[in-house]
DNA sequence: TGACCGAGAATTGGATACAATCTCCACTTC
DNA sequence: GAAGTGGAGATTGTATCCAATTCTCGGTCA
């Protein structure tokens, strides 16, 4: 017997995306780094065949660079790069609210503030990990609502590409008490069925988050 | 000696690729068919890893389909997908206008002028393949003025996945007579630097071939 | 008649082996 | 010393072979 809804990959190249993503966003692969292909093909147990088709598939979403007869290198994003990811984010986001707000039934808008307690409790508990996932099946919920599949596919590269990002800016308590507050406001909107504020409040939200982005990594490092 | 801007692909699974998508377009692979891997790979030269290769970035694109042990399939692209695709090319190539306009260089315009007398001579010469690769110059001659490498990439990769029912509508010498007017005048917009003409303009311009589209498409069958 | 089963064929998935290319560095040459 | 050169080692690219899975199509049974 196995749960429904969970599977193991029933391929090696699946298994090793994952793993590869993992490694990418724990920071273990480093940007710019070269992907070494053996030894990473034998740290995961799998031959090279599989690790090359997964990476294949990591550079089409722009989370590795390849050069011909050089290999694979894990991509560097810059403020610039973060500017443009939030800037097209904006569009494709703000669109898929208009639309999914009108259709939105009541269970999914249902799902979404579970989404958002638990949200709030893994903050509460400091659960990093738990809470990137319910922030992502909150936002990833909403946009599922507009039906929309490929703009649904083009937000999920985006926020890959930034999930190091991400971390970094919900890593501060006081930027995830802010997020929180922001969420209700925009459920709320929901709700009521006023895109419209749910667009321009999300907006904020991204805002809010790629400007204190920016202080923290010019400032910084 | 080699000439400059011509380089035969280093590799098997580039030069792959492009012959894939060749295919494609074409409609030597017809939508739904699946990709039989062993019968490509003898008729490409090559064995089947790079070709393989190639099909998980065809995959990444949306032009194919993968089903862990079943294979891969071309990607069938219905009314709803073809209304999809051209709704996110409005956002993206709307604010792509939008950026590109004010810091286009007067060389850019000149190239996007040049790529329209292309565009209209192929077209008048009855060489589609020639116009429409002029085309597609003139447009992203646009795009790329907004020096936003991301967005680029995303109109490409939907542009691509639209090719088969773009050639369908050039097809027909009253659209492309049509086309050539929309195009002047969204030129002369760009020329006086307005920015929000320019993406009315354009975005008729894909309204028309959509609409136009939709009526051939469900009407004849 | 129709659902079900299973053996063989067809096809994909992956490991291994080898070829092609790049990188690095000692060495030569000017 | 600087620039160029050649080759050994490292790394990637691809062909081939075999394993794993799915598909096909008879036959069987209710």
């Amino acid at each position: 017997m196995t749960r429904p809804g969970f599977r193991r990959p029933p391929t090696a190249q699946e298994a090793v995306l994952s793993e590869l993503r993992l490694a990418i966003v724990t920071g273990e692969l480093r940007p710019g780094e070269q992907v070494l292909q053996d030894a990473l093909a034998e740290r995961f147990g799998v031959s090279r065949v599989p690790l090359r088709e997964a990476l294949k598939i990591l550079e089409g979403e722009g989370q590795v660079i390849y050069r011909p007869h050089r290999g694979y290198f894990v991509a560097e994003l810059d403020l610039g790069d973060l500017r443009e990811v939030y800037q097209i984010r904006d569009l494709l986001e703000s669109e898929s609210v208009r639309v999914a707000v009108p259709r939105i039934t009541a269970e999914e808008i249902a799902a979404l503030a579970a989404d958002l307690e638990e949200v709030e409790r893994a903050s509460a508990a400091g659960d990093l990990v738990g809470m990137a996932s319910a922030n992502r099946r909150f936002h990833f919920g909403l946009i599922e609502a507009a039906r929309m599949p490929r703009l649904m596919r083009l937000v999920r590269v985006l926020w890959d590409a930034t999930d190091v990002y991400r971390s970094l800016y919900y890593a501060d308590v006081t930027h995830r008490e802010a997020v929180h507050d922001e969420h209700r406001q925009a459920l709320d909107a929901i709700r009521r069925g006023d895109a419209e504020h749910a667009v321009v409040l999300l907006r904020q939200h991204r805002e809010r988050a790629v400007t204190t982005l920016e202080r923290l990594l010019s400032g910084g490092t």
